[in-house]
DNA sequence: AGCCACAACTAACATATATCAAGTAATTCC
DNA sequence: GGAATTACTTGATATATGTTAGTTGTGGCT
């Protein structure tokens, strides 16, 4: 179950075997059921999660009651309400399993007494957001600046187990078009 | 010179007189004439910059030498070929003067050596890319979700400042459209 | 003043995506 | 296994943006 987290953990910091525990010890296990919410609005978001096993997307529903799919997470990744986790405010997205996942929480207040104890950690998760804010960048860019085509074959190459697990009108939302305009690149490009 | 970014970082955290003086210590000043470079593609980044004074552009051109703006910088902000700083990487952008500029630099070694004898601003560096995180979040779902007239009206309220001190044509290429498209919003929209 | 370079605007046409509507294929559920 | 639901595809038309080309406006320079 953390074997997982600790390899992802400590191929960007080194830990003791005593902190290896002590980070296991902050971790909450949680399983959620396809269709089920991790998150929805107006909650307090105390916790960022590890995604052990399953997918989830995270979304947002707008004026007109239209989803827009922000994130999908499957195995080795994070999710929350990132805005919500780090702001300390309510949540505005919903966190939905796609799938039946396992999930570790870790509480912020919980970390932030961590990061007290062993800085080390503070260096982990500076580390991680620095890499996710480029990889935000990255896909800043290509939304815009490379064609629809180009962008869906992107995130085919970047997100192959995604685009396999995924149905293809989340995939066109989550890029900002349209189901049918998808459908359409997909038979120009096979 | 140094009240600016002193007051920034301690908006953050709490800082002592000599904590203050030696991250003062760690500050390289560096003065820019408009239309001069502070970085070009191949160059090894060492150094993210705070700017005192001035208005900043960092692009890259793409393989038909089309030249794609990244992100605009003026007083209070930080600018650099930020991928590169991180990843210890060559350059891949140009970070160009738009008015003569004061930056203050932070080497990355340096800024290391300062993170393990005071955690603190390991603690000041998280943050601060947090919340570059969330704000490239923000702008990602706005270049997605809203229309182009929806994400330039965004861009005056958010960047009042840029949008008066920067030429028409750079603001259409940052939100990726043609400088023509935008003359016609800006009719459609007064 | 007059010239030049550059930025902004306008118009006509081309292309891409959205929208609306229908039909087909695949899943889910009893 | 069959009905109902959900996902995907296709076609006709509307709308938005790109492309190309030409015009206007502005500021700097001699």
């Amino acid at each position: 179950m953390y074997k997982e987290i600790l390899k992802h953990v400590t191929s960007k910091i080194e830990l003791t075997e005593d902190e290896q525990l002590e980070f296991i010890g902050i971790l909450s296990e949680q399983r959620i059921a396809k269709r089920q919410f991790l998150i929805e609005p107006g909650q307090t978001v105390d916790c960022e999660y590890y995604v052990v096993k399953g997918c989830l997307k995270a979304y947002y529903l707008d004026e007109g009651g239209n989803k827009h799919i922000i994130q999908f997470a499957v195995e080795d990744w994070w999710i929350s309400d990132f805005e919500a986790f780090f702001g300390n405010l309510p949540a505005q997205l919903y966190v939905e399993a796609i799938e039946d996942s396992v999930l570790l929480g870790i509480n912020r207040d919980t970390l932030e007494t961590l990061y007290k104890r062993i800085s080390k950690f503070e260096r982990f998760f500076r580390i991680k957001t620095t890499n996710a804010f480029v990889a935000l960048r990255g896909r800043i860019l290509s939304s815009l600046q490379k064609s629809n085509k180009e962008r869906y074959l992107e995130f085919c190459q970047t997100y192959p187990e995604i685009e396999k697990r995924v149905p293809n009108y989340h995939i066109a939302n989550y890029l900002g078009i349209k189901p049918e305009s998808l459908s359409r690149l997909r038979k120009e490009m096979f």
